[in-house]
RNA sequence: GGCGAGAUAGCAAAAUGGUUAUGCAGCGGAUUGCAAAUCCGCCUAUCCCAGUUCGAUUCUGGGUCUCGCCUCCA
């Protein structure tokens, strides 16, 4: 039974879908004004996780993560550059995609678009205005009345008088409460038209919140199953989901919210504002995509995850491991035996991966991931068997572990590849070091180890291991 | 100021009321021409102070420190 840790209560629970073997799961996906950063890789690499997850235990999972393609910083970024609002988020969102494509992350069943549901984010403001919890300020926005939604603040934790009292709330123009926030901002005269649209309450442009209740209602219904987003979402953006939702449609919004931990620089927080932030592409020069997914999926999703170089030359040691594993035995044909995890059936999307889950340690592995998602365990689980695999030299053995890290969405690539990828500019290319090969088992031959040692060093100046056993040497690039 | 999360060995990171986490690094052995990889063995832990308990790293209370949210933020 999965058990997921469910902010709304602070407490793990067993998942129940509200449908049978169904799964509605809606993330906050990214803002597209700029490249994403590790701190998006998280959110974009532990739902997948989830997702994936979710699927190996047989549920038929519809996931949506939402663009936000309209907002502030858009519009602002849109006019630095003097570029089409249009232009400038297609361009981020190919970006993104080319990102979260490089790290393994599977498109979401539905990518929904702010822009694109700006019709019904109007008819939930209506819904709103006629509950009595919407109200048109003098400045033209229509914002909502926190204080007419009781329970505002049962997600976060926080009480309106406990958020009054904080001195950082400032009184903004045109709210009756300073807690208050807009669903619809009227359009300025600065503003190009591309900015805005028709509503009952004048042109305008939608508050960032409403987006997400709008899409979520639309493509998984007023009440379905789990929400994701970063840590940093719970207040106030999820709080005001919830006020929007449940007070438009008067039933629960969401059952299980979920919420991922933070990615660090140095103990901090890695952020926009504080400049710390390192874009997934920067890093993907430095380092294999698939060594930042282990990395990420190294620690367990709602813990701290400090980034550094040392981190990740650490994570791509491990991933060497169990790739090294692999190297000398080819994985025969995957057998399907005994039951997956829950009775319905998986479709077979996980990329022709099969498991067996009756074997010892997929059971582990198993219990791990149901634990609230432990993917530390399940790692832990995936090196023992590693030691299995060194240790017999089983084919299946091996292409149990192919699998089971399959789940993860990690060790999918053919060995050699991994173990021998990551030729720099500067660094010597496969020929060059087949050559040198060629050359160190002439001398070795030739019992000339002085000379066979020297290449090796060479070689390994330049950043390539060699590895000599019986079936010849082997080499990969540190 | 209000609310919340956390402090585990050299580093990273899980779990647990008593029994090996795991990875990297280190040490010894096997293997190797020597290495590398692999295997076997070993070494470093549970922030501090009380309490509950036969027994606490794990539960309770207090303290110290760190981080986050309260403003856009994944």
């Amino acid at each position: 039974m999965l058990k997921i840790y469910n902010t709304l209560t602070r407490d793990k629970q067993d998942f129940k879908p509200i449908e049978a073997n169904k799964a509605r799961m809606y993330v906050c996906g990214m803002t597209v004004y700029d490249y994403c950063h590790l701190g998006h890789a998280r959110v974009l690499v532990v739902f997948d996780m989830v997702y994936r997850w979710l699927k190996a235990s047989g549920y038929d999972v519809t996931y949506v993560r939402n663009i936000t393609d309209i907002d502030d910083k858009i519009i602002r970024r849109a006019a630095e550059n003097g570029e089409s609002i249009h232009a400038l988020t297609q361009r981020f969102i190919d970006a993104m995609h080319e990102d979260a494509g490089a790290l393994g992350v599977q498109r979401p069943d539905h990518e929904p678009r702010a822009t694109q549901f700006v019709p019904q984010m109007l008819e939930m403001i209506a819904q709103l205005e006629k509950n009595g919890l919407a109200y048109r300020a003098a400045d033209g926005d229509v914002n909502y009345a926190v204080r007419k939604f009781d329970g505002y603040g049962k997600l976060s934790g926080k009480s309106l008088e406990d958020l009054r009292a904080g001195e950082r709330v400032e009184v903004a123009d045109g709210k009756n409460d300073p807690l208050d926030f807009v669903l619809w901002k009227h359009a300025r005269d600065s503003e190009a038209d591309e900015v805005k649209w028709d509503s009952p309450w004048g042109k305008g442009r939608p508050g960032w919140h409403i987006e997400c209740s709008a899409m979520g209602t639309e493509l998984l219904g007023r009440h379905f199953d789990i929400h994701g987003g970063g840590a940093d979402l719970q207040f106030p953006h999820h709080e005001n989901e919830i006020a929007q939702s449940e007070g438009a449609h008067r039933c629960q919004y969401v059952n299980v919210w979920m919420h991922n931990g933070f990615v660090r620089v140095d103990e901090e927080k890695m952020s926009k504002s504080l400049g710390n932030f390192f874009t997934i592409r920067e890093v993907l020069k430095k380092y294999d995509a698939e060594v930042v997914r282990f990395f990420i999926l190294r620690a367990h999703y709602r813990s701290p995850l400090n980034y550094s170089d040392a981190h990740l030359d650490d994570a791509k040691g491990a991933l060497t491991r169990l790739y090294t594993a692999l190297k000398s035995l080819t994985p025969p044909t995957p057998i399907v035996r005994g039951e997956p995890p829950v009775s319905s059936p998986d479709k077979g999307r996980q990329g022709g991966v099969a498991v067996d889950w009756n074997e010892p340690y997929a059971k582990r592995f198993k219990a791990a991931m149901d634990d609230d998602f432990n993917t530390p365990e399940a790692m832990a689980v995936l090196f023992d068997l590693t030691n299995e695999v060194n240790r017999t030299q089983s084919a299946e053995a091996a292409a149990q572990l192919k699998a089971l890290a399959g789940v993860l969405g990690l060790l999918q690539r053919d060995p050699q590849s991994f173990l021998q990828g990551g030729a720099g500019e500067s660094g010597l290319d496969d020929a060059a070091i087949n050559a040198q090969i060629e050359a160190r088992l002439a001398t070795k031959k030739a019992r000339n180890f002085a000379e066979a040692d020297r290449i090796r060093k060479e070689l390994l100046e330049a950043g390539v291991v060699l590895e000599d056993t019986p079936q010849g040497t082997a080499w990969r690039r540190v």
